[in-house]
DNA sequence: CATAATTCCTATTGACTTGATAGAGATTTA
DNA sequence: TAAATCTCTATCAAGTCAATAGGAATTATG
């Protein structure tokens, strides 16, 4: 299951990827619109900005934008971020590998076979997901 | 990432599959040959017991075998046990759906359609993966 | 029938993670 | 200079995870 912090995230980024690129949006027009607690989207959009997905502007009329094209930022970039890697099993991660604690012969192992197959498929799916596709998607069914 | 609880029970159920159906394979055997923890072996065999995955034979000359045969058996079934569903959000999934807590229109939620796809993909290869292909690979690898 | 070997059950523990909040600091614009 | 905003660090309660402990129930066997 994806946490709640990536939930927030992911609603924040969408709502501005549908607000457009036209000016920086504060932090409390997102929370109020997307109903999310104030100071723990402050901390999610801060990881997000280390990152590069979001950008910042600081100060009067500051706030946030996407740190770069709607269709260049995917689902699987988002979850790396909130919910680290997309992999089952640590021997499986491509952005984050490390050797599973008590593994004996990882190329034998029929257990890192099958998750790596998972998170194969997995990957695929959300990283062919991107935040200009799903907005258009709500745009499409008249959500926004 | 799959909890260690999972590890140790796919470790335990392809013990159990290797050593063949002759009779009851006792904990202490498996949690030695394994290296699992005895105690936390004991509560998971119970829990993969409560689902049909395993039997036990009580008293004397018991211990635990397969409870269907191996090819039966999927890394989907172990994992939904150890690790709950396999899906990204409740509303995702198959086998234990529930509607997300703050999700205003299930139809047109962006997110989910994403989650929806990944889960599909995931539960695609975990359930096509069984304990009989996991233990022939091993015996092929000469692991066995 | 008594005993030893085994699974079954409930409770507890410490470490860590999650979701959320508080408050002061730094920066920018008007 | 003041107001508005992001930035940072610290803290908290509740929950989860991995592991352990101890005894109750069950069964094969001498």
């Amino acid at each position: 299951m994806i946490s709640q912090k990536a939930r927030y995230a992911l609603r924040a980024l969408l709502y501005l990827t549908a607000r457009g690129d036209v000016a920086p949006v504060q932090i409390s027009e997102i929370a109020e619109s997307e109903k999310i607690p104030r100071k723990f989207l402050e901390a999610i959009l801060l990881e997000l900005k280390k990152t590069g997905i979001v950008r910042s502007h600081r100060g009067r009329a500051g706030g946030y934008s996407l740190g770069r094209p709607a269709k260049d930022i995917s689902f699987a970039d988002v979850l790396r971020v909130t919910d680290g890697p997309l992999a089952l099993s640590p021997c499986v991660s491509v952005m984050a590998y490390r050797k599973c604690d008590d593994c004996f012969e990882e190329t034998v192992c029929a257990i890192r076979k099958a998750l790596l197959a998972a998170r194969d498929a997995t990957a695929q799916i959300l990283e062919s997901r991107n935040l200009a596709a799903a907005a258009q998607q709500l745009r499409r069914s008249g959500a926004l």
